[in-house]
DNA sequence: TATGAATGAGACTTCATTCAT
DNA sequence: GATGAATGAAGTCTCATTCAT
């Protein structure tokens, strides 16, 4: 049937970018609107108009609201790997603990600043009360790889105790720059080189073996 | 008439004795469901179902279900406070650094892992999407009372500096007894032990007067 | 059983007078409130309040809050029985058509601004939405007595016309009545004047055999 | 393409066509329920049930139980000014006082008779206790108009008095207009051919100078 | 496929009435 | 009998989701 393939094809090019597009509009403006306002406080109907769509569409993209804030969670979490990846795999390796340590945060910490999907998500982590979603996931994926880095940095720091030290790493990172995110730029700025510094002085004795 | 009079008195008093206990229940469920479910989540007919009372008592004691969290948060405070005094103040004051730091933060753990009301109010706090309540606030007086203690004992640290050291003591102990409270009673011991000596390394050259 | 007689005739009458205090109490206090914020607005809980007793003592008096109404309209209907009748029984019926109008539309008038039940009756006579109580039956009762008054002062109206304007006369009395105690004092005053006016020129063809 | 033209038009007008036809029938519902059983007892469930919609709709339309009440008093003003108007402007004007009067008191009997709304409006005008509504901002705009028709009719009234006879004539006629629509048919007309005997009888004085 | 009107479950809150003290 | 805490039915309104056009 070449008109249906020819018509098929034709228009749902244009048609299928078009919609790839309007998703994403709506996941723009839904992390806007979560981030600002909390998950429970943001109607479906608000992320509709903000992302110039109407609620019927909204609902041909996904299921329902929990579905919307998954897939901003999901979209974070994609980019925050990819970015971790740059520091934990690679030629970056080789850095010193404290440079991998420094340019780590600071690559964070401008992602953060800049993505609203990350107050989006890390503001409404516990929705539905439960410490479900992406947060808490995201941050063990992270700590399983800062283990690998452990193992190869740290001597001195004992096969057992590797998993608390990543979670503590990965947990008082996240947090700091959370709130560092929610200070204005001057204290927010204070607050990673702060934070910085004290993981470098959390970390040194694990890396030179001489533990406290 | 000693009789009379008895009566007269325990007449009154179990009454006042019961209403002020069944405040209380009502705090106690409410704070137990807050932190289990959230705050949007919680109805406060479920509240009232798990205090044990009726939809209609619990209205005579608060005037709407904000005002339940809002208790509950002045309750923990309250508590919060009395405990950071013990060590802000008078003889603890004249412990070191660290062994300071070590007690106080066993005291909030412990108290954090009693006291339901810490996870209702922690996991809530940016109730409406505004970072209004009780935690920032809670979290702003506790960094102004360790200021003055690094006032005394940091004598290396710049007195510009002290605000920022100060907010990190105060966010990185929150977020880890946060996050220590929200794992099995194992991890979360050995996150609390480490969460002491993250603060003790961070803390230790602004002690001595040697800034790495 | 002397004793039991004795306590409860002395018990009694301070007490049933006591009682029928506090029931007066509590009609005086719920006039107020019902002619000032009208029936559904007002609670049971204020009507006790302004009465100086506890909401269960009011239960004790009135079985419903439609109760305490329905005895405050009662009461007015009483007084204002009474009242009329002083104009249409005994030696008032002595009068001119002129002279027996205007007093006892003064004497009415005089007793709306002082009577507090008068506007918590007319306020509310459309409770439930049935013109059913007070407002309705007292008016009819009035109108029955004024077509005796009619047979005898009003020779030219018509046996079978005189329901009507004897209704004619309470409805128009009434109303223009309540409307001159919601205006203030002067214009109250003016609109009292004019409806004697009013009425007085209407009545006089049927008084005078000179129907226009 | 005629046919997609015509579709397109007809796609979209029936859809706000069913709107405002949804609208108004919430209107009317409301409007009966509002008259038989009193503001605060009709529910908005009822309402929306009436109308032979959601409660959802009703709030689609309506911010509120009040706005409803209050589209209906507008509703009915809106009419009932129409109707004035064609009484003290234009042509009527050249019409005795008499004709004027019968006139004007029928077309209303009418409109009464047969619009809801009158009703509605007439036994909640005091909603929440205060005079405040449609009903007496209605009269006093009618009696402002009637005090001109007085100015060039009524010679023999002194400027002064003007107010009050105006008010005097809208406020009779509603009340008793009202009070004839509570009655049956045969009792109803009776009433409001005496209310025009009364008035006519009050005003000739006025009119012809003779004031007795 | 886009639209937005329609739906209705369910949340919060009030208040008449009951009942233990 | 007096008190006022306790009760729960019922009302208003919101908002996630569906569905006709």
């Amino acid at each position: 049937m070449p008109r249906a393939e020819k018509s098929s094809e034709t228009r749902r090019v244009p048609s299928q970018e078009r919609s790839r597009k309007r998703a994403l509009r709506i996941l723009d403006a839904a992390a806007r609107i979560f981030a600002d306002g909390g998950y429970e406080e943001t109607t479906t109907e608000a992320i509709a108009k903000a992302a110039g769509t109407s609620i019927g569409s909204l609902y041909q993209f996904f299921p329902n609201k929990h579905a919307i804030f998954h897939a901003i969670a999901s979209r974070h979490l994609e980019r925050a790997h990819a970015l971790f990846d740059g520091f934990v795999q690679g030629p970056a390796l080789e850095l010193s603990w404290d440079e991998l340590l420094t340019r780590s945060i600071d690559a964070f910490a401008k992602m953060d600043r800049e993505d609203p999907d990350f107050r989006a998500v890390w503001t409404n982590w516990d929705i539905a009360g439960q410490f479900v979603v992406a947060g808490q996931q995201m941050n063990r994926e992270f700590a399983r790889r800062i283990e690998t880095v452990l193992a190869a940095k740290a001597r001195a720091l004992p096969k057992a105790r590797r998993a608390v030290v990543a979670s503590m790493i990965v947990e008082v990172a996240t947090a700091m720059l959370f709130y560092a995110v929610r200070r204005d730029a001057a204290s927010g700025e204070a607050v990673i080189t702060e934070t910085k510094r004290m993981l470098i002085r959390y970390l040194r004795p694990y890396a030179e073996g001489t533990e406290s």
